[in-house]
DNA sequence: ACTGAAAGAGCAATACA
DNA sequence: TGTATTGCTCTTTCAGT
């Protein structure tokens, strides 16, 4: 990971779909060496993947929250593959502290993250937090403040 | 919003970097009518980017945490974007309830979190919930569950 | 609104230095 | 890793349905 592989990323989570040649110019590298850089950052799992971004409220989800799981341990959600498969719920973190995970989840209306919340007490008790807005939806990695680019 | 527009959405979360050509064969349309309606996607802000994913353990960013900031009302940290700004900051909510948003944040070492949360503390009081994995890191945004294909 | 063809640009992938 | 070449795919446009 030096300074030209952190150039690389940055342009790509900046833009997905920038071809090598087009990278190629913007880090003043030649293409089948920007190529090959990339190549090895997919395969080594730094990138992890390329995805369009969609508006969850202009397709219809304008419901945002945050969900705190205080699951009820063998009923955990993290142990049934098929709550957290639901496509409400776009993302799971297990966490420290008195909750065992947190959800972010998106629903079309108030009455279908209702109905969300009853299928998952079952499992423990849910704590919501509704999302306002969202001020920053998103931002590249960059190297960690005070690392210094080392090679590898 | 019809059926090819959610089927030309899957496609591009699932892979930004398809092209028009693969996308048109993935779909069964022609390549300039797929070029127009992701042209669409874009325009209206349905898509709002197309981003290549780091793993931040892997980019050097091994702590991530969650962290639920209690604003001291002027100096909220929504109302100073040099701090929304910092590297560290990934994600920014604003929600309701006892708190006024919610951070996500990946640091390089427990010791530079710790220099994070004091650096938060002036703003209002942060609360921090360690993430310890995630196991839904990421679900493309699908219909609405019950919502009909619509013309537009 | 989509198809199909045709044009040209631009790209990925070699091979070799 | 850079340069150069080769073959090709892709984007874009346009006329037609």
């Amino acid at each position: 990971m030096d300074a030209m592989d952190w150039a690389l990323l940055a342009e790509l989570q900046a833009d997905a779909r920038l071809s090598f040649s087009e990278l190629s110019r913007r880090v003043h590298l030649s293409a089948p060496a920007v190529a090959e850089r990339v190549r090895r950052l997919e395969e080594t799992g730094v990138i992890t993947g390329y995805h369009a971004r969609v508006d969850p409220a202009l397709a219809g989800r304008p419901v945002s929250a945050v969900i705190r799981m205080n699951c009820y341990g063998p009923r955990c959600i993290l142990r049934d593959g098929a709550v957290t498969a639901w496509p409400e719920i776009l993302e799971v973190d297990r966490v420290t502290g008195d909750t065992c995970c947190i959800l972010r989840v998106a629903t079309a209306s108030m009455a279908a993250f209702e109905e969300l919340i009853d299928r998952l007490a079952p499992h423990g008790q849910p704590s919501s937090t509704m999302v306002l807005s969202t001020p920053v939806p998103w931002r590249p990695l960059s190297p960690a403040p005070g690392a210094e680019a080392k090679g590898r």
